[in-house]
DNA sequence: GTCTATACCCGGATAGAC
DNA sequence: GTCTATCCGGGTATAGAC
């Protein structure tokens, strides 16, 4: 609860300056005393607010994560076209920013991800995989799928570098058209 | 020159063990220990036969390096379309393979390269969107550029993987369809 | 060319005063 | 809630014998 309304509270601040970081450098090139360095003050203080470091990715992961887990979710139900699919994935990687990066970055920082997450990361994107190729894939089919999973991420954040940080609707909608034609139609 | 024949001599064992391990684990996360434990030897031992553990990455680097470079080379010279141009991208990744995966991944890794580089790898990466995206480009079109870099890449490696770490003539045709038809036309 | 032993540094984390 | 001081572990690298 803590202060009513301004303070951007320290903990916030933290978890901003860690993304910027993390994704600039790399989970494990960022240091704690870097973000310390960004923060203004020493490590120390850093501590009273996270207990480690691998709690701060944690806690800058954890609504992408959950979004990105519900998305699965709706896929076992049936649901959902691909073209649903690729634009939740979109959206996902926009949301996140930074996050995207270190997703499939560092695999340091996948480790600790995994840890705390259902099922391993690994097996959700063969899900994705999965779901974009269609039953009884063929080899063609999964070079696709893999290929138009690529596009949303790197497609969404050159849109996004283009964009200033912001994903326009003409850009979301051009990254979705490129994903659908790269996965075949 | 050392003995003529047969000897798999120690040098390019510990390049092909690092290989697979900077490529499965990230090149921060591997440590010299990993490396040597894998070779049958101590740590001491390694350091016999490179310098340091950024010695090895070059040594891993250099070739691929070499030939991204001249490809780029090529570039300035005006020749070459599209579709050779994703070739030949998709071609040095299926030969660096492990490769492929540190260069934009760890960060740690790609400031040792960017050191003993002509120009920064970021450099060379914007060249590659450019040529793909070709004289005065809208949004889209590099939208589609950096869209269809993410496709020889993440194809690639999905159809080794598929292929069991050979790229068949099929697959790479496969490959090259889609990053085209992800590119434009 | 490989070993044992060890120096050295750096990064994460803790103790306890203020 | 932040500080100073410090510990501790792990990782790169070196010294020197064999």
């Amino acid at each position: 609860m803590s202060q009513a309304g301004s303070k951007p509270d320290t903990k916030q601040r933290i978890l901003q300056i860690a993304g910027e970081l993390f994704a600039r450098q790399g989970y494990t090139a960022t240091t704690i005393a870097d973000i310390a360095r960004e923060l203004g003050t020493t490590t120390a203080a850093l501590y009273y607010h996270f207990p480690s470091k691998a709690a701060i990715l944690s806690g800058l992961m954890a609504a992408p994560l959950t979004a990105y887990l519900k998305l699965l979710d709706g896929l076992d139900s049936g649901a959902g076209t691909p073209e649903d699919l690729l634009g939740s994935l979109i959206d996902i990687t926009a949301d996140s920013q930074d996050l995207a990066m270190i997703f499939d970055r560092d695999p340091a920082a996948l480790a600790i991800i995994d840890e705390q997450l259902p099922r391993p990361s690994r097996e959700m994107t063969e899900q994705t995989i999965a779901a974009l190729a269609g039953p009884d894939p063929d080899r063609a089919t999964l070079i696709r799928a893999n290929a138009a999973l690529a596009v949303t991420k790197a497609g969404t954040l050159a849109a996004l570098e283009l964009g200033g940080g912001t994903l326009t609707a003409a850009d979301r909608a051009e990254v979705l058209a490129v994903a659908l034609r790269t996965l075949g139609n």
